[in-house]
DNA sequence: ATAGTATATGAGTAAATACGTATATACTTG
DNA sequence: CAAGTATATACGTATTTACTCATATACTAT
């Protein structure tokens, strides 16, 4: 597979799929609070603030697209980050996005 | 808690926003076109196939998102990839969705 | 069985947005 | 000045999707 070919109509697709999926602050939150180790539904609950339903339903997205895998444990199901790439890929963003502001809010102080 | 620090609301809006971005495939071929260096917008309309209205209006999106730079000469306006760390986040889906899908094909019998 | 708890899902609504068509702006040349 | 070219934008439409409320499913215990 080579580094830079390009990719055709429908790999485009999937690639745009997945950063739709984490183009969601709800689901961003949910992952967040699973940096740290597997969760079940009432505990995000709990960690997101969101509610019940709201909740199930971004966890199945996140299911759907292979970043949470799942466990049931009796009535409960933890959920946990499947794709190592994810924690990774929020990093690359955030530690561009605090560059990018950085340098923005040097604009509104010092003229450089 | 996490030991890592969590963003606030208003991080969590911007880093989605940020995904949000790449989530269309127009963008991305867009950006896939400019891996090898700046080109018009006549050019971006030829390499994707888009219209000039369509181009535009990504190119309008991307550039308030930081992720492209752009340049007038004349007439023309020369677009260019301004954020390094897109390349290494679409390196970074494609890989990993590389690795998830050859893993679901394996769950098949018939291949694409 | 019944009740109770944890999780998932269906229906309806509101908001966001991608796209095409047509038009506007910006610049160059005669 | 006018005409021509490259790029940007306004408007209308169709599609997607995030959310709430209500209910359904799955499992446990009595």
């Amino acid at each position: 597979m080579s580094r830079h070919a390009l990719l055709n109509d429908q790999a485009l697709e999937i690639v745009a799929r997945r950063f739709a999926v984490l183009a969601e602050p709800m689901r961003l939150r949910l992952i967040q609070s699973l940096f740290d180790g597997e969760k079940n539904v009432t505990e995000l609950v709990e960690a997101t603030g969101g509610t019940q339903a709201n909740v199930s339903r971004h966890l199945q997205t996140l299911i759907a697209a292979h970043v949470l895998d799942r466990r049931k444990e009796g009535l409960q199901v933890f959920y946990r980050i499947s794709d190592p790439t994810i924690p990774r890929l929020c990093e690359l963003v955030c530690g561009s996005l605090e560059k990018t502001l950085t340098r923005q809010a040097g604009h509104f102080s010092a003229g450089r």
